[in-house]
DNA sequence: ACCAATATCCTTGCAATGCAAATATAATGG
DNA sequence: CCATTATATTTGCATTGCAAGGATATTGGT
């Protein structure tokens, strides 16, 4: 029993991973959207605000790539010991982009709430 | 103006795929949780009922895979006209995944719910 | 008998992503 | 000077969605 329940946990866990695709790079340009932050302050307020858990491996790649895409913006600046500090702010294109992921994600929702619904006759 | 909107549009095309993964086998489950379908039955059935348009490129690879995996188990039989149907129902494994990646789900809209709402100070 | 149309299903290959693991850089304290 | 802490980067792999093309079975027209 323990067995087959650690094979579907591992399943759930490897499921989990492909549902975060695409949905990373909305939550890092929703929690952006007020006010700039660095990598670290990232992961850890989304964390403190979600039930989201982003490791470096994870985080950094992506923010590269939304650079890369123009969607985010960085500057560098001292923080208090330790590496500099990249802060990451959403640029013009970038608010534009979330506008039309906002809309993407309300309509997903939406179609697996109303697959989740009974079915109706036919 | 419209060469930038295009280019928009297609970032979002691309983006909304990414988005699709590991959503489509919650999508597949919850169709097939109250009675078996067969492929084209699932993609027109889903279409009616939501906003998702699913191709058959992109179905029957993801049957097989839950097939494989044990999720849902398969029968052959005639339709009237045109290949013979197969249809698709849940095993009982499948409705221990489906109940376990619904969690999954909820979870992970809580979670984007969460960062859409203003931050909270500080 | 043949061919076209229709309904259904399958296979191959590519592009994109999340993440573990390892590495790099800078400041501080002992 | 070394260890620790805070931060950022890179590499490579496993997995997925999907376009494109093809395969199989039945029916109807000629």
């Amino acid at each position: 029993m323990t067995q087959e329940q650690s094979r579907l946990d591992d399943s759930v866990a490897r499921w989990e991973t492909q549902l975060r695709k695409g949905v990373l790079e909305l939550v890092i340009l929703l929690t952006l959207r007020e006010r700039e932050k660095y990598g670290f302050e990232l992961i850890s307020g989304i964390a403190k605000r979600s039930s989201l858990e982003l490791s470096e491996g994870t985080i950094y790649p992506l923010l590269l790539r939304l650079a890369k895409d123009d969607l985010i913006e960085s500057r560098l600046a001292q923080g208090d010991g330790g590496a500099p500090r990249k802060y990451y702010s959403v640029t013009p294109h970038g608010r534009r982009m979330l506008d039309a992921m906002t809309a993407g994600w309300t309509k997903l929702v939406a179609s697996v709430d109303a697959l989740t619904a009974p079915e109706t006759d036919r």
